[in-house]
DNA sequence: CCAAAAGTGTTGGCTATACACCCATGC
DNA sequence: GCATGGGTGTATAGCCAACACTTTTGG
C-alpha cells in the first residue's frame, strides 16, 4: 500500500531492487521565525500532502536509505537522524480513501497491500536546506508544525509520535546543535526549547543552565538589527559538547 | 539470511504468508536469584544459541507478531514489550560462518540474503515462564546476562543495545512492575535496579525514593526463610502507578 | 524619548547524597 | 550467640524555581 515503482521487475537491477513492504518516513524538522517547521511533499496533480519517505534498497542499510532520502529532499549530507519508531499496523490507512485522493496517479499494481514503515526524524539547519520534490510529487515545502494540514496515510499520527520522541530526547540530546545555524543567540536557543516543549522558560534560569554546561562559546560579536539591545552570539564548542555527551552528563532543561 | 521456511510457497496461505526480509528479535528478560536473565534458544543438533524471534505475518501487526512470539516461547500473554531499535545493516553477520555452524540444518533456499530485524525487549516474571523451543531449536533456556555465550548472527550486539535502552527507560518506566512477581521485598527491588544499572545503591535513599513515589503498598505479611530479619512484602498499587505514569511524574533513581 | 527585547543575582525550598547503628531470624 | 541481612534518620550540599529591574538599540 505504498509506492513500489522501483520494485516493479522492469526497474529492478542491483542498484534499485528494493526490500519489499518496508518503507521509511522522514520527519525533517527545521526552525525558522521562532517556529518549528516540517518538510512536506505535495503529490503530483493533487492538493494532497505527505511526509518524505521511500523504500530501502537491497544493497543499502536502513540508515543509509534514510540519509539518501534526506539528501535528496534537502541537499544536505551528514544530517542528525534518529530512528524513533516502527509503524507496523496491518491497516495504517484506508486504501479506498488513498485511491480516491490519488486517483490521477494511483496504479494499484505499483502499491503494496501493506507496508511497515520505519520512522526517522531529522534535525536540520533551516537556512541551508533546498527543498526538492521527488518523482511522485510536485512540490516540497516547509510547514509550521501548528498548521499542518490533513496528510495522506497515517502521517499526521507519525508526526505526533516523532514530536513526543523529540521532546523526550530534548533532555539528554543537544537538539539545538542540529537545528540552529552555527552562530545563534541565547534568546533564539530559548525560543527553540520553548517551541519544542510548548511552554515558557525563565530566561535567567535558562541562561544559567545552558551556560553552566560549558559547551557554549560566546563570540565577540553581537547580532545587530533589532530595535533593542543587541544579543550576544554563541556557538557550540563541538569538542566539549561531544565529550559531555560521552560522559552522559549533559542534561538540558 | 534469516529463516523463512513458512514463506516457502508450499507453506503459504492466508494465515502464514509472511512479510519478506523482515524479522523480529526478542530479548526476553527475567530476574532470578538477583540476576538478570535472558531467554535463549539452542538450534537443533548444534550447540549454537540465539535469541527468540521470527517473521511477521501478512495479517498481523508487528507488535502482534512480537506478542505471538513471546507467547510461544514463554506461555505468557499481555507481556510488557518495548520496541527499541531496528537493525538494518546490509551485512548483519557472516553468511559463511552461519552456514558452517548450522550445516546440519541450513538450507540456503530457505534463507534470505538479507533481513531487517526489529528489536523488542520484554520484561517478564521469571517464575511464571515456561521456556519452550520453536521448530528450529531443541532447547529454550534462561542464561545469566553475564554468562551469555557467543551467539549466532548479531545477537550479542542486539542484547547490548537492548540493555542500553532498558537502562535508559529505567529512569521513567516502572521496570520492577514487570520483572518481579506481584509480591516482592524492597531489597529484591533494589537488587534489580542495581543489576540493571550495574552499580550499588544506598538502601536508605532507595527506600525513601521508591516509597516516596506512593505507588508501593506494604503488605501485612513479611517474607520468612532467611537467617536474618524478615523483610516486608510490597506490591505495586496499579492504579496509583498508572496515574503517576500518565502524569509523567514518576522518576526512578 | 519611547518601545522592544536582552542581560543579569538572590533567595528559599526541595532533592540527592553521604553516612552507621540496631534489630530480627535461623542455625 | 553469632552471622547474615533488613530496617531506619539526619545533616549537608547542590540544584531548581521563582522573582524585577536596568541596559541597549532603532525609530
Amino acid at each position: 500500500m505504498t509506492k513500489q515503482k522501483e520494485s516493479d521487475p522492469k526497474f529492478a537491477d542491483e542498484n534499485t531492487s528494493l526490500i519489499p513492504q518496508l518503507t521509511l518516513d522522514c520527519i525533517i524538522l527545521g526552525f525558522h521565525n521562532n517556529q518549528l517547521r516540517v518538510l512536506l511533499l505535495r503529490w503530483k496533480n493533487t492538493q494532497e500532502w505527505s511526509l518524505p519517505g521511500g523504500p530501502v534498497r537491497q544493497n543499502e542499510s536502513v540508515n543509509a536509505a534514510a540519509q539518501r532520502i534526506l539528501k535528496e529532499r534537502t541537499g544536505l549530507d551528514q544530517i542528525f537522524l534518529q530512528q524513533f519508531h516502527v509503524f507496523g499496523e496491518v491497516e495504517r490507512y484506508n486504501r479506498a480513501e488513498i485511491q480516491e485522493k490519488l486517483k490521477l496517479i494511483f496504479d494499484p499494481n505499483l502499491w503494496y497491500e501493506r507496508a511497515v514503515s520505519i520512522g526517522y526524524y531529522a534535525l536540520v539547519d533551516y537556512s541551508s536546506v533546498t527543498p526538492t520534490p521527488d518523482a511522485y510529487t510536485d512540490e516540497c515545502q516547509w510547514w509550521d508544525i501548528q498548521d499542518i494540514p490533513k496528510l495522506l496515510f497515517d502521517h499526521n499520527h507519525i508526526i505526533q509520535v516523532a514530536l513526543q520522541a523529540l521532546r523526550h530526547q530534548l533532555s539528554w540530546q543537544p537538539i539545538g546543535y542540529n537545528l540552529l545555524p552555527h552562530e545563534f543567540t541565547l534568546p533564539e536557543l530559548q525560543k527553540l526549547y520553548e517551541t519544542i516543549l510548548d511552554r515558557k522558560l525563565d530566561p535567567r534560569n535558562f541562561q544559567r543552565k545552558l551556560l553552566g554546561l560549558g559547551i557554549l562559546e560566546r563570540l565577540p560579536t553581537r547580532r545587530k538589527g533589532g530595535a533593542h539591545k543587541s544579543p550576544y552570539l554563541y556557538r557550540f564548542d563541538k569538542e566539549k559538547y561531544e565529550a559531555g555527551l560521552k560522559e552522559g552528563n549533559l542534561f538540558f532543561i
